[in-house]
RNA sequence: CGGGGUGUAGCGUAGCCCGGUAUCGCGCCACAUUUGGGAUGUGGAGGUCGUAGGUUCGAAUCCUGCCACCCCGACCA
C-alpha cells in the first residue's frame, strides 16, 4: 500500500505518471513536451541500452553518429517520407541572437537567417543514405551495417512521459544491401533481435507481426513489428524494423557496381526501438505498490536493510551486510546496502518496493542470533527466512532473480492470453472491444477502407498480421469478406 | 490544433462565487525518545498565490492576454 500512489483499477493513467515520477525515473521538464529523465530512471535505459549494443554488434553492427540537423531539402527526397513527418518537424531558421533594442532581452536577428532552414532530425534515413551515396561503389562495399544511438525530435500534440515525448533517445540502425534478399533477412532478424531482448530481458511477451499498409513505417516497403500488451489492456508498439526496398537508395542515388558489372540501387533497411520501451517496461509488470523490474535491467538487484536498535547491532549486522555483498558481488549481482541512519527500516522497505528493487535482504539482531536472514521478493511480495549455513548465499539469490525474471514473463504472458480474444462477429468485437479490451484476434478482408472504417467506429487499429498466423479461410469481421487469416486488433498507445 | 479542466511553499490542498495581504496535511530543519512494514513529541524555517497587463484606496479573489500541465478528439515510436 503505496503512500499517495494511485490505484490501476482507479485511474491507469494517473497511476502511471505518478509511478514514473515517485519511483524517480523521469519528471516534466520547463521544455514543453519534454522530459528530465532522473539518473534512477536513466541506470534502467542504459542496461538495456548495454543489451541491445551488445545484441547489435553480436549481429555485425558498428555504431556511427550523424548530425542532429538535416537540410530541408533532404527530406523532400523521398515523397512519403516527407509526407509523414513534415507534420511535427522543428526547424532551425536562424543562427544567432541579439541584445533586443528596448532591453527586453534577446531577440532573434533577422538578419542571421539560414539561407536554407535545417530539420532537427525525426529520424536519420535522409541524411545517412545522403551520406551512404558516398560510401558505396562496388558490391565489394556492401553491406553497411550501422547504428546510431541519438536524440530525435517529433513535434507531438500530446505528450506523456516515456510514451511519447517531443524529444526521445533512441537507437536507429540503417543498413544498405546488394540484394533484396538479404535486405529482406536483415529487416527480419533485427525484428527477432528485438522480440529476443523484449522477451529475455523486459520480461515483455511481444507478438512479432508485420504492419498493415496503412501502419507502415513512411518510405518503407514492409514494416515489421513487435506488439505488447499493457496491463490496461491496450497495445504498444515495442520496436520497428523496416524494409526499405530501393526507395532511399533511389532518392539519394545510391548505386553499385554489381558482380555481373551492371549498376545497382542498393537495398536499405531501418530500425528502431527508443525511450518508450521505458514505458512498455513500467506498464508491463509494476504494481500498485510500486514498479516491478525483471532483475536483468534494474540497476539494484538486491537492497540489504539493516535493522538495529544500538550502534554495536548496527556494527555486528554491516560486518555480516559486507560479506554477503562481496559474495553477491563476486558471483556479478548488483547490490546495495542501504545503511543509512535517516530512515526507519518500514521506509525504506516501501521506499525500494516503490523503485522495483527484485530482492530485499533483511538483516535484525534475531538474525544475527539465528544465523539468518530475510529475503523478500518484489514481485511476489513475499518473504521467507534462509539460513546461511545452509547454502551460499550467492547461489541462492541468483536462482532467485531467476525465478523473478521468468515469474514476472509468464505472468504476463498469461495475462496476454488472457487478453487476445478470437473473435467472429461485428457485435462480437465491439462488446469484446469496449468490456474486456485487450488483443482482438479477427478476420479482415485485407483492405484499407474496411481498416480504415473499423478504426473510425471503434479507435481500434490494425496492431499487426502476426507472423506465426495459421492460414484459415474465412470471412471479414466488419465487411463480410473473404479473408486469408487473423490479424490482431486493439486500441494502441 | 478543437472541446473541457487545473495552476496557491518541494508535494497535495483550503480560500476565489461575495476583494482587505494565505489554511491544513505531508515533506524539510533542530533536539529528544525511537528503529523486524512508511515513528512520536516539542520547537522552527519556507509563499513574486503560473505569468504579463488591467480595474480598484486595496487583487490569490474581478477582467484580458500569454504560458504550462491534465482529460477527450485529430496525430504518433
Amino acid at each position: 500500500m503505496s503512500k499517495g500512489l494511485p490505484k490501476r483499477s482507479e485511474d491507469y493513467s494517473l497511476w502511471y505518471n505518478e509511478l514514473v515520477k515517485k519511483a524517480d525515473l523521469a519528471e516534466n521538464s520547463a521544455v514543453r513536451g519534454c522530459m528530465v529523465i532522473k539518473p534512477y530512471g536513466y541506470s534502467i535505459w542504459e542496461k538495456m541500452q548495454a543489451e541491445l549494443d551488445r545484441m547489435f554488434k553480436e549481429t555485425g553492427h558498428l555504431n556511427a553518429y550523424f548530425p542532429l540537423f538535416i537540410p530541408k531539402s533532404f527530406l523532400s527526397k523521398e515523397a512519403s517520407h516527407v509526407e509523414g513527418f513534415a507534420k511535427e518537424c522543428a526547424v532551425v531558421t536562424h543562427y544567432r541572437l541579439k541584445n533586443a533594442e528596448d532591453g527586453s532581452g534577446v531577440i532573434v536577428d533577422p538578419e542571421a537567417k539560414l539561407d536554407e532552414e535545417l530539420i532537427v532530425r525525426p529520424t536519420s534515413e535522409t541524411v545517412i543514405w545522403s551520406t551512404y551515396k558516398n560510401w558505396v561503389q562496388s558490391y565489394r562495399d556492401l553491406p553497411l551495417l550501422v547504428n546510431q544511438w541519438a536524440n530525435v525530435v517529433r513535434w507531438e500534440m500530446r505528450t506523456r512521459l516515456f510514451l511519447r515525448t517531443t524529444e526521445f533517445l533512441w537507437q536507429e540502425g540503417h543498413t544498405a544491401h546488394a540484394t533484396k534478399k538479404e535486405a529482406e533477412a536483415e529487416t527480419l532478424q533485427m525484428m527477432n533481435v528485438y522480440a529476443q531482448f523484449a522477451e529475455d530481458f523486459m520480461a515483455l511477451p511481444v507478438v512479432r507481426g508485420r504492419k498493415t499498409e496503412t501502419e507502415r513505417f513512411a518510405g518503407a516497403d514492409d514494416t515489421l513489428c513487435i506488439e505488447a500488451l499493457m496491463q490496461d489492456g491496450k497495445a504498444l508498439q515495442a520496436g520497428t524494423s523496416h524494409f526499405l526496398g530501393q526507395n532511399f537508395a533511389k532518392a539519394f542515388d545510391v548505386k553499385f557496381a554489381s558482380k555481373e558489372g551492371g549498376l545497382e540501387y542498393v537495398w536499405g533497411t531501418s530500425w528502431g526501438v527508443s525511450t518508450r520501451l521505458m514505458g512498455a517496461l513500467i506498464m508491463a509488470h509494476s504494481d500498485d505498490n510500486g514498479l516491478v523490474l525483471p532483475p536483468k535491467l534494474a540497476p539494484i538487484q538486491v537492497v540489504i536493510i539493516p535493522i538495529y536498535r544500538k550502534e554495536e547491532e548496527f556494527d555486528a549486522i554491516t560486518e555480516k551486510a559486507n560479506e554477503i555483498m562481496a559474495e553477491l558481488r563476486k558471483a556479478g549481482v548488483s547490490v546495495k546496502y542501504d545503511n543509512r541512519d535517516t530512515h526507519k527500516p518500514g521506509f525504506k522497505f516501501a521506499e525500494h518496493e516503490l523503485k522495483g528493487v527484485p530482492l530485499r535482504i533483511a538483516i535484525g539482531p534475531r538474525d544475527l542470533e539465528n544465523g539468518t536472514i530475510e529475503i523478500a521478493r518484489r514481485d511476489t511480495l513475499t518473504k521467507e527466512q534462509f539460513e546461511l549455513v545452509s547454502q551460499p548465499i550467492s547461489g541462492k539469490i541468483s536462482s532467485m532473480l531467476e525465478e523473478i525474471q521468468a515469474t514476472i514473463y509468464s505472468k504476463a504472458l498469461n495475462f496476454r492470453s488472457e487478453m487476445t480474444t478470437e473473435v467472429n462477429s461485428w457485435d462480437e468485437f465491439k462488446s469484446v472491444l469496449e468490456e474486456k479490451t485487450g488483443f482482438l484476434s479477427a478476420h479482415w478482408d485485407g483492405t484499407a477502407e474496411t481498416e480504415e472504417k473499423i478504426k473510425d467506429l471503434t479507435k481500434a487499429t490494425i496492431r499487426c498480421i502476426p507472423l506465426d498466423r495459421k492460414e484459415e479461410e474465412g470471412v471479414c469481421v466488419y465487411s463480410g469478406k473473404p479473408s486469408k487469416g487473423r490479424v490482431l486488433f486493439a486500441k494502441a498507445y
